[in-house]
DNA sequence: AAGTGATCATAG
DNA sequence: CTATGATCACTT
């Protein structure tokens, strides 16, 4: 009940999100009359937008925390059934361009990831959606050396985008944050800076956790 | 089997 | 196009 609305406090958003665990995607769709894809091959972002419909994440596409008053962002984790990580964990695009000044404090990596509510979910093709559960979300913030491997991946593919080396960067950079495209499809183009400092365009790139940090994390309150 | 690069739907 | 939600699918 009342699924529409914000939670108003922290304890209100935990409380919702464990009453989830042990639900199947199917349960959770038919609360709210959403209807289940066969498969995500068209629908990847689905579970998502279920749980943020479910919890009550304010609509829309905004650059910002899903719970922005609560600054708690919000991500579904596809588990397998040894409860690791499937898929790394997209976070957010990359900048660029225009990054004389920008740091680590003020990214936007830096940002979401300062809490998440993390939501496991049943992930392995072979469990038809309806019935893939969700498992006990986790209201994580980074350890002191979680934050400093974030920021020191960042600050390291940040500066080969400023040098004009976007395209050398491939995912095995960073410990923890790799550099991925992100894009509709290889052929789209975003501005990026090009080795002579000037402007050239590139496949739009962002930034994912890579599944040892994930699984880190998740190992971290399950063992 | 794992990991990297590519892709899909939608809103503005 | 940019940003959200991610998973697909090919290569190694």
């Amino acid at each position: 009940m009342n699924s529409q609305n914000s939670p108003k406090s922290l304890e209100e958003l935990n409380q919702r999100a464990n009453m989830l665990a042990g639900l199947t995607l199917g349960q959770i769709a038919k609360q709210h009359n959403v209807k289940v894809p066969a498969n995500l091959r068209r629908d990847k972002g689905w579970i998502g937008q279920l749980i943020e419909l479910e919890l009550g994440a304010t609509a829309g596409s905004k650059p910002e925390q899903d719970f922005l008053h609560l600054g708690v962002e919000l991500k579904t984790i596809p588990i397998n059934a040894t409860g690791k990580p499937i898929e790394t964990t997209y976070v957010s695009v990359a900048p660029l361009t225009k990054l004389t000044g920008l740091t680590w404090e003020d990214s936007l990596v830096c940002h979401k990831l300062q809490r998440v509510l993390w939501v496991p979910v049943e992930g392995e093709r072979d469990i038809p959606i309806a019935d893939r559960r969700v498992g006990t979300p986790i209201l994580w913030e980074p350890s002191h050396d979680e934050y400093l491997q974030l920021k020191q991946d960042w600050e390291e593919i940040i500066e080969l985008i400023a040098l004009g080396k976007v395209e050398k960067i491939s995912a095995r950079h960073g410990e923890v944050l790799q550099l991925r495209p992100k894009a509709a499809n290889s052929r789209a183009l975003t501005e990026s800076i090009a080795e002579d400092g000037s402007i050239k365009m590139t496949n739009p790139r962002g930034f994912y956790l890579k599944t040892q940090f994930t699984q880190a994390i998740l190992s971290r309150f399950f063992g």
